[in-house]
DNA sequence: CACATATATTCAGTACACGTACTATTTGTC
DNA sequence: GACAAATAGTACGTGTACTGAATATATGTG
């Protein structure tokens, strides 16, 4: 007897735990993304901040860093390589001397505008194993979870 | 006319997308457990393989690399930390020169139990918002999505 | 047994992801 | 208008995560 486990009670698998199941599932959707964008070399990350930039110019990034849920010392070397690869100008406020404002380079729209097939294409592929009604669900699901854990992705920094 | 965007026929809100969703649940469910497990020094990875570990005595990197769906060479970076903090051993195999084969520590086991509640709150915490039925269908879905996306987690090294 | 092939691990390089701390400003207050 | 508190950006340190290459060893074939 006392063999080697079975004694705690409740040494629960951590293969079926959710927090598994989504780490799982998330390095899946990269993957996909990678695959699909592969000719544009473009992360999910960097696509949703060209996106974000997109939608709302002159945007100073820690705002940025609030649209997009990530941390801002994250979202500063994404920046970085995205100035470098000539997708983001980042130019000095004309009112405030401490933010730098990011715009969409022309290359920049465009990408966005290519990749965006892809992107939906990786969501299809993601949700293919899914009847329509199990699609609507999850998609619910996560919409929901997401909404409640706001503000848990990167820090304490609530608010909007 | 021809303002800025809404030309281009599909150009979906990046936040409404499971992708998008999934990584920010992620995120929650990663910051969830550093916050259960601070006093334990551990995280969800950690956690992962040294339960694996625990099971499998003598298993090696690459067999639990398939276990816990990591990629070998993040794995062997992973096994660096928990070889420094003395939870884990790796000794020469008998059999085979090439291959290191894995060990909890009594320290290493011992995490494992004590981490395995504050583990099971991480869980509880991150699906509270769900009815007890909506728990079982998120379960079900991520399991199902989880499943037929095995190996595109960590490259094409199907199996088992 | 020599040799091509396959496998186990490690290493280098790139890209997230977060906490903490540091600098430069700005703003609110007296 | 000097000064404390708040804010924007950056830098550093740690920890995933993956690709591709390098090294060591093992195995199958002739």
């Amino acid at each position: 007897m006392s063999n080697q486990k079975s004694d705690s009670g409740q040494m629960q698998d951590f293969r079926s735990l959710p927090g598994h199941l989504i780490r799982r599932l998330h390095q899946a959707s990269v993957a996909l993304f990678a695959e699909e964008c592969a000719s544009l070399d473009l992360t999910p990350v960097q696509y949703a901040i060209l996106f974000a930039i997109g939608e709302s110019p002159k945007i100073d990034a820690t705002r940025l860093s609030e649209q997009v849920f990530f941390d801002r010392s994250t979202l500063g070397a994404v920046l970085d390589r995205l100035e470098k690869k000539a997708l983001v100008v980042r130019s000095a406020s004309a009112t405030d001397r401490r933010v730098k404002v990011l715009t969409l380079t022309a290359k920049g729209k465009q990408l966005v505008k290519r990749a965006s097939p892809a992107v939906l294409r990786v969501q299809e592929r993601l949700m293919e194993p899914l009847t329509a009604g199990e699609r609507e669900q999850m998609q619910q699901l996560l919409s929901r979870l997401a909404e409640v854990h706001r503000g848990r992705e990167t820090g304490p920094k609530l608010d909007d």
